[in-house]
DNA sequence: CTTAGGG
DNA sequence: CCCTAAG
């Protein structure tokens, strides 16, 4: 679900503010993309920065929005929610999420933006132009009784995204999007209706009346429920130069079964779309603050959307979308392509997306009673207890994120890719772009994906194990500094048989993980694994202290076995996933007997003196 | 809780 | 990676 933000010129504002939080702030400038017209969800924090929201904030609100839209009351469960619904800004619409409940525990993410929690801005920020489906989700916010159509207002707000984008856009929906669904409705093109036709409709499709007064939110629900396909319910439209490329967006939904949140994700490929390798992506991860919520309130959240597609639907599968992880990669990507010096062009996992990879093995199906449940049991021990899966809680490390897969086909997901690319591309491309490595870190910290419960049990977790170390791979090759992290691991550990935890999954090393570490120890000193924990790899959420550690412990042996004695050790040395390059090697250990030069003989109190500056400031932060 | 080390 | 001891 794109939103779109008013948010366009306070962005510049924010950006120069933006601190120099790494995690934090992720400033997007929404000029920057001329092209391309994607609505991006974004989070504000506290300080004005802004961070791209995940889906499954986007999600919530976008359920929120439809709830209220569709019926009124709804909002009363989610009492975040409300806060959000308050704010008929479109712009600056505010969510507050729970700070207890929704927060998972993340420590790093949360010791630098605490705020964030707290105040978690839910601002849209509209890339580029408009799209229909942004303006139902403001009205709902506003109040269920009396819809205004902010959309258009906020779509207004913005002057970049024109009137021009609308008509596109609606346009598209009439002709490109939804077709389909006109043709089951006979004929009819839902936009030449009236409000009223529409209610009429609506209630035929299914079965109740509705307060909705946005036209444009009926024709979609409409279109929704005449479709039964998650297809229809976001459409993004993305134009490109000439062309109008619809990109389907995934809708969130809850699936009835149990399944919390199954996110279909439909690429609707326009024609266009298919030719132009580009595709545009438009959700943003963000933090675990929505996905928690979420978790929190299964049933609030379907009630009105979900329940209209389930009741009318329930045989439609709704699958989870892709966006978090995928969108992770895709940063990653991003980020390097600005700060490097390649331009890479992403490795689309085109192979491998031919089939949907999937993750699912924390997650249990089961289709007992011929109900098909998710459920996570681990968390709670083995109880058995369904469990969204979103907040796992994996003993006391940060926490773990979850791996969304991606679903799509493989066209329509090359092409989000690309899209998806590009658009950060462009951001980046700006002088501000410094920031977005920041964000997007932050963006990975704290990005859950929820599980595709469709997915296919196994292998699918070497599956993209390897997908993602071969995109790091890439990507570090090609720059080292770069930072590209995975999204993080759906699961820690789950219970064995006998309630053995099974082992946290493994997440082999990245090269820009190493580099980072070696960065940080030779920034803040070796043994200071919190700290560098915390400054260095603030924005990874895995990777404790004790893995930091740990990895150097091995880079040390690997970097001494290495270059003392290449020649005999190569047999020894087997593949590494993930080589190491020499200069890092050769880098550990420098440092490795820096520090064990320094370390030793001056002893804990000199060791800071001598590294001075880095230390100070490290414990100054503290401090 | 953070480190260090062994497994 | 995990686990544990020690500060």
């Amino acid at each position: 679900m794109e939103t779109e933000v008013g948010v366009g010129g306070n962005d510049e504002d924010k950006l120069d503010d933006m601190p120099a939080v790494e995690v934090g702030s992720a400033p997007s400038s929404p000029r920057e993309m001329a092209d391309p017209v994607v609505y991006k969800l974004v989070r504000v924090v506290g300080d004005g920065s802004m961070v791209p929201a995940t889906d499954d904030e986007v999600m919530e609100v976008e359920d929120l929005l439809e709830d209220d839209k569709s019926e009124i009351h709804s909002v009363a469960d989610t009492g975040q929610n409300v806060g959000c619904a308050s704010n008929d800004e479109f712009p600056s619409t505010k969510t507050q999420f729970d700070g207890s409940e929704g927060q998972c525990e993340n420590p790093e993410v949360d010791t630098e933006k605490s705020n964030t929690q707290l105040d978690t801005t839910v601002e849209l920020e509209k890339l580029n132009a408009g799209t229909e489906e942004t303006v139902p989700l403001f009205a709902t916010n506003s109040n269920d009784g009396h819809i205004d159509q902010p959309g258009s207002g906020g779509e207004c707000s913005n002057p970049l995204d024109g009137p021009i984008e609308n008509e596109s856009s609606v346009s598209a929906l009439c002709t490109n999007s939804k077709p389909d669904f006109s043709k089951l409705e006979g004929e009819i093109c839902l936009d030449n209706l009236s409000v009223r036709e529409l209610h009429e409709t609506f209630k035929a499709t299914f079965g109740r009346e509705t307060s909705v007064k946005d036209k444009q939110w009926l024709k979609r629900r409409i279109a929704m429920g005449l479709t039964n396909s998650c297809d229809i319910s976001t459409t993004t439209f993305v134009i490109k130069d000439n062309k109008v490329v619809k990109k389907g967006k995934e809708e969130s939904v809850k699936n009835v079964e149990g399944e919390l949140a199954e996110v279909s994700v439909t690429g609707a490929v326009n024609e266009n779309c298919e030719g132009s390798p580009r595709g545009c992506n438009n959700l943003m991860e963000n933090p675990e603050d929505v996905s928690d919520d979420r978790l929190r309130n299964p049933g609030a959240e379907y009630d009105c959307s979900v329940g209209d597609l389930q009741t009318e639907q329930k045989a439609a599968k709704r699958v989870r979308k892709p966006t978090k992880r995928y969108i992770e990669e895709l940063s990653e990507v991003e980020s390097r392509e600005y700060s490097g010096k390649l331009v890479s062009s992403v490795k689309n996992s085109g192979d491998g997306q031919s089939s949907p990879v999937s993750r699912v093995r924390p997650v249990r199906d089961t289709w007992l009673d011929g109900r098909p449940v998710v459920t996570r049991q681990d968390s709670l021990g083995g109880s058995g207890v369904q469990v969204p899966y979103v907040c796992r809680v994996r003993r006391s490390r940060p926490r773990e994120n979850f791996m969304a897969l991606m679903e799509l086909q493989p066209s329509s997901m090359g092409m989000a890719t690309k899209l998806v690319k590009k658009a950060l591309g462009v951001r980046g491309a700006r002088p501000d772009n410094k920031i977005g490595n920041k964000v997007f870190k932050a963006r990975s910290a704290s990005g859950w994906i929820q599980k595709p419960p469709v997915a296919e049990p196994e292998k699918d977790e070497h599956y993209q194990e390897i997908k993602a170390s071969e995109l790091e791979k890439d990507a570090d090759l090609k720059h080292l500094d770069s930072s590209g992290d995975y999204s993080d691991e759906y699961t820690g550990s789950v219970p064995a048989a006998k309630g053995g935890m099974r082992r946290k999954h493994h997440r082999p090393w990245t090269l820009s993980e190493v580099v980072k570490l070696v960065e940080g120890v030779a920034r803040y000193g070796v043994g200071r694994w919190s700290e560098i924990k915390r400054l260095a790899f603030a924005s990874y959420s895995y990777r404790t202290s004790v893995d930091l550690k740990d990895k150097w412990r091995n880079l040390l042996r690997a970097s001494f076995a290495n270059s003392p004695a290449e020649k005999g050790m190569q047999s020894s040395r087997k593949h590494a996933s993930v080589p190491i390059p020499a200069p890092i090697l050769l880098r550990v250990r420098e440092l490795a007997e820096i520090q064990a030069q320094v370390a030793p003989n001056l002893s804990s109190g000199k060791l800071a003196a001598c590294d001075g500056r880095n230390v100070h400031e490290t414990r100054s932060g503290y401090l």
